[in-house]
DNA sequence: GTCCAGGGCCTAC
DNA sequence: GTAGGCCATGGA
């Protein structure tokens, strides 16, 4: 029986593999990591992208607008990503919740504590715990863990968690092992997307992994 | 044509 | 508390 992979572990292999990752979110502003956030929820960043360049030219990616504007509208702009009716009544609800609990003003909602903000946005509908963690890190720059698609991938693949163990389990994994840290937290979740987007990938089955003799998806399959 | 992509809500058990 | 259905586009 091998032992099991640790978080320190894996954190070391990708910056190994990748190198010291920017703390980046693909946007522009807070508000712009906020809508992105609701955007992305089970699609593509290319995507996002038309749908962001989209509202940035309806002069669109403002919460005023967003309310000014009729449904349907916003819905053209945003149906490049997807649940386009959902989406668009996320974006007008998120817009609302600012405009009415903060006067419109985003940096006041993000000067409170991190773990208040989580709570806040988890209030709101239409967003969830990856979404709330991604706003709260990227956008509001507190610590926190994004626990998403590709981070559950990996961990899985490589045994750092078991099957029946949730995203609780993996959340409070990390959250054990790393300092409580926005920059780490950010540079871990850049390594974890540059190494699903690289090389861990649901099919088929990679090439050239550097963590390859650790993963188990991968013996499985390569035999 | 089929599967998948950086979710979240609702309903049924 | 959790498993399954639903939303919907675009790329591989």
């Amino acid at each position: 029986m091998s032992d099991r992979p640790t978080i320190a572990w894996l954190h070391a292999a990708l910056q190994g593999a990748y190198g010291l990752q920017d703390a980046w979110w693909p946007a522009e502003s807070p508000l712009e990591v906020c809508v992105g956030a609701i955007l992305v929820q089970n699609t593509t960043w290319q995507q996002v992208t038309r749908a962001i360049a989209n509202l940035k030219a309806a002069g669109a990616l403002d919460p005023h607008a967003i309310l000014a504007l009729p449904p349907e509208a916003i819905e053209d702009l945003v149906r490049p990503s997807g649940t386009f009716r959902q989406k668009t009544r996320r974006l007008e609800i998120f817009s609302r919740h600012i405009i009415t609990r903060w006067d419109g003003n985003l940096d006041a909602m993000f000067a409170q504590d991190g773990t208040a903000l989580r709570v806040e946005l988890l209030g709101i509908w239409g967003i969830g715990e990856e979404t709330a963690d991604a706003i709260t890190l990227f956008a509001a720059c507190r610590p926190t863990f994004i626990v998403d698609a590709y981070t559950t991938r990996i961990v899985r693949r490589l045994g750092l968690v078991v099957e029946g163990e949730t995203r609780h389990d993996i959340r409070r994994l990390f959250t054990d092992a790393l300092p409580h840290d926005a920059g780490i937290m950010r540079a871990m979740h850049a390594l974890l997307v540059t190494h699903a987007r690289t090389h861990c990938r649901a099919m088929p089955l990679c090439t050239g992994c550097p963590l390859a003799d650790r993963c188990d998806y991968w013996k499985e399959h390569a035999a």
